[in-house]
DNA sequence: CTGAAAGCGCTAACAC
DNA sequence: GTGTTAGCGCTTTCAG
């Protein structure tokens, strides 16, 4: 497999040295290699064997090179540490990326942006050339990683709808109006008082769930009520559940922006000695792996992730085509799940 | 930025076009941007300011080509889907390798492997250059990946050590002392009816974990207890423990092979009316982030999770700089962290 | 210190 | 059908 050269290290086969193994030329090894027709049966055979023989393996480099494409696409995750861990909706948005991208036998690589370093040795790496296009995963708005896509001019799809990204393709869930039904559903319990745990506001995701929450309380809308918190993970659930129980004692009703929130207020309700549903019904968002393993489980609203990834990955592999961004972006449903939490 | 075609495609500048409008050779401005010295000030200058003009950015697949390097890693993870999504570990290990890539300014791109074809589709990937070496998470006995990667000779570190891969470098965790010790434990709190389930057998992490559990039993331990589930999983977690409760309802002690298998157990315990840790004392295996969702937290066995993404990312790039890959493998302590669900 | 030229491994005209 | 020949964009001798 391979020659050997004389300080040991293997050096891989090229296309010459097949040729020159099937007595054909590198234009003929070429055009079978790419599955072109126009090459006799015995070129064929002979190429074959030769490329079994020297176990070559085609230089992706080189022909992303001359192609101008590499076949690879880059799903971005810009997520601060701990989000990336606690998120089970990434690892599902990643798989559904995956399968589609498969399907077309694109290899996907997952790039994670968690400092301000990864950032810029990533819009190096988008701009050599190994990479085609880019999904990219919780953008905020004003995004560095937003900014140097659009400057590269690379193919992109977003999970999500930043503000900010022009006519840029996306792929997202209507959260504003997820979040108005859920907590629409949440006051028809008879709960007088509700209050929202309000995470990630500088993404889209996150205002317009608040927006959402504003939305159906109408006038019955108590800023005291809302507590922010910077993430969507559990201890800020639990942290802002402390918070909103300390300025409200009669609260009676919560909506967490998203599960793992819910399972931080749970477990702090719980502390207090509040017996949800009974004293106070809490609802989540994501439909995510937490909802469940809540106690009790989580009324939530259902998050497509898996379909999200699939579709942003055929978006960008639309893009490749040279078809157009199946102009601007798609709101995938996101139904309410009823369990027991309130 | 860029000049602009005909097609209106906007075409990359290149080294060409940055030497003609700083009026030096090619030579030259590669010298620049690989910061190598003998270069005048002046001709310095004009290439910084040609770059900035033209708004030049290196083509990397080119770089790579002549430099037969890429100065990127791939992560390969090579799980079920379900895995990936569920355990809060591999999320630790990429953001540990990440962080030590980064300072080392390497791209890291994690890829992943859900089906037969994004295997074979990962190896002509491996193969292609664009790659330099990679870190290969929860291989299994004579997984296809492993093969691959040895065939190509690719630089490589495991997190984890199945038993065949030879002399490759692997950083892993004493499974078997950390089971043996934890399990010690269980039974130093009065248990005399303990089980397991053991899961992922598959893995060496999982039998090392099975092995640590029979050593610690010596001659108490009974295989009727020992109940097998394919995965690290919640799911099968309810399942192995609901097998257990059947077959024998007079258990008063749980080893679950993982976290989430032990959250799973713990919820079918309290279905059936058992109290942990009165009835029946729970331990698992991991410290993830299940262990302190779980109610009551978990007594478990620590895994630095992110320390072994960091030291495999470090043996990775020992081995690209030509040392030698660290005379095999590095285990890492896992003390047992007791909580008090047993 | 700098320019010219060769070549990394591959594909794509263009002849024959 | 197949060989020949230009490059893709970059680095790197080797002269000067």
């Amino acid at each position: 497999m391979g020659r050997v050269e004389t300080n040991g290290r293997r050096k891989r086969a090229t296309v010459k040295d097949v040729a020159t193994e099937a007595g054909v030329s590198r234009g003929t090894v070429s055009r079978v290699l790419n599955g072109q027709p126009y090459v006799s049966d015995e070129a064929r055979a002979a190429i074959d064997a030769a490329i079994a023989k020297v176990g070559f393996v085609p230089n992706r480099a080189a022909r992303s090179l001359v192609m101008q494409s590499s076949q690879a696409i880059g799903l971005i995750v810009h997520e601060p540490h701990s989000l990336f861990v606690e998120d089970p909706n990434i690892g599902s948005i990643l798989l559904g990326a995956n399968a589609a991208l498969s399907d077309a036998d694109y290899q996907l690589s997952c790039l994670i942006a968690d400092s301000q370093r990864d950032i810029d040795r990533l819009a190096r790496y988008l701009s050599g050339g190994l990479i085609d296009g880019v999904i990219i995963v919780s953008a905020r708005v004003g995004d560095p990683i937003t900014r140097a896509v659009a400057d590269l001019g690379l193919p992109a799809a977003f999970v999500g709808h930043p503000r900010d990204i022009g006519e840029a393709a996306y792929v997202a869930i209507d959260n504003r109006a997820g979040a108005r039904e859920i907590t629409t559903r949440l006051a028809a319990t008879g709960r007088s008082r509700i209050g929202m745990i309000a995470a990630a506001l500088d993404r889209d995701s996150g205002s317009d769930r608040l927006a959402g929450f504003v939305d159906a309380l109408g006038n019955r809308f108590d800023p005291q009520l809302v507590e922010r918190v910077p993430f969507y993970s559990y201890s800020d659930g639990q942290a802002g559940m402390r918070a909103l129980l300390q300025r409200s004692p009669d609260i009676d009703g919560v909506f967490a922006s998203s599960d793992a929130v819910a399972a931080g207020a749970l477990d702090v309700l719980r502390d207090a000695g509040r017996v949800v549903p009974d004293d106070v019904g809490v609802v989540g968002f994501d439909d995510s792996s937490w909802a469940l393993r809540c106690d009790p489980p989580l009324s939530t609203v259902h998050q497509p992730a898996d379909e999200l990834g699939r579709a942003a990955a055929r978006a960008v592999l639309a893009q490749l085509r040279g078809e157009d961004p199946q102009a601007g972006g798609r709101v995938l449903e996101c139904p309410v799940v009823w369990r027991g939490s309130a």
